[in-house]
DNA sequence: TGCCAGGCCCTCTTTAGGGCCTT
């Protein structure tokens, strides 16, 4: 069975070029689109929490200020992944957060990466948006806990992605939807997605 | 303190521009 792991953070800002830090991650490993573990932590940025965005996330420098330091928590992060690919929503930004750390720690950060956002433009083009919380609601997919916060995110991020996965095998008989969402959207490069979709649709 | 990005994709495009999405 295929294991996937959905990952979120919450960081200072946009950018790791511009000194931006992770403030909290969350991984969700699934198996066959059904949660089967799961991390979680804050951590400590050494950074100040800028107040628009401990508005947005409810983390303030005061939490993270008594959580262990990136390095620790990033650390364990990797032991957990392991060698599993990784699922986000707009995975372009948590990547580069991903492998900024585990660079720095000098830790190898070659898992391939997919994104819901990309496959939910597709899947879902009629929905209002595509944020996350949007298409959780425009999904019918509940949600435990605070929007913003890494856990909450990624469990939303692994249903939409569960869905996802049932989408495909109810709408194009993918008889693995698991392995065609990573075969065909790692890395979410912008020529496999198009070539990837139009190759499935053809089929079903 | 506030600023900083960038890949994808659509279209009034392709010799470009701008919206989406993440914090």
């Amino acid at each position: 069975m295929t294991r996937i792991a959905v990952i979120d953070f919450e960081t200072t800002g946009m950018s790791p070029l511009y000194g931006d830090r992770p403030t909290e991650v969350a991984i969700v490993m699934t198996e066959g689109g059904r949660v089967v573990d799961q991390f979680q932590s804050l951590m400590n940025p050494h950074r100040r929490i800028p107040g628009f965005i401990a508005q947005l996330t409810g983390i303030t420098d005061a939490m993270v200020r008594a959580a262990p330091p990136v390095a620790t928590v990033m650390a364990e992060a990797a032991r957990f992944v392991g060698a599993a690919p990784l699922v986000a929503h707009n995975a372009s930004f948590d990547r580069k957060f991903w492998q900024a750390e585990l660079a720095a720690l000098g830790l190898d950060a070659a898992q391939p990466f997919a994104c819901t956002v990309l496959l939910a433009r597709r899947l879902y083009p009629q929905a209002p948006n595509h944020k996350l919380s949007t298409l959780a609601h425009y999904l019918g997919l509940a949600r435990e806990g605070r929007a913003h916060r890494a856990l909450s995110d990624a469990l939303v991020t692994a249903a939409v992605l569960g869905r996802i996965q049932a989408d495909l095998t109810e709408r194009h008989g993918l008889p693995d939807a698991g392995h065609a969402v990573l075969s065909g959207l790692q890395q979410c490069s912008r020529a496999a997605v198009p070539g990837w979709l139009q190759r499935h649709a053809h089929a079903a």
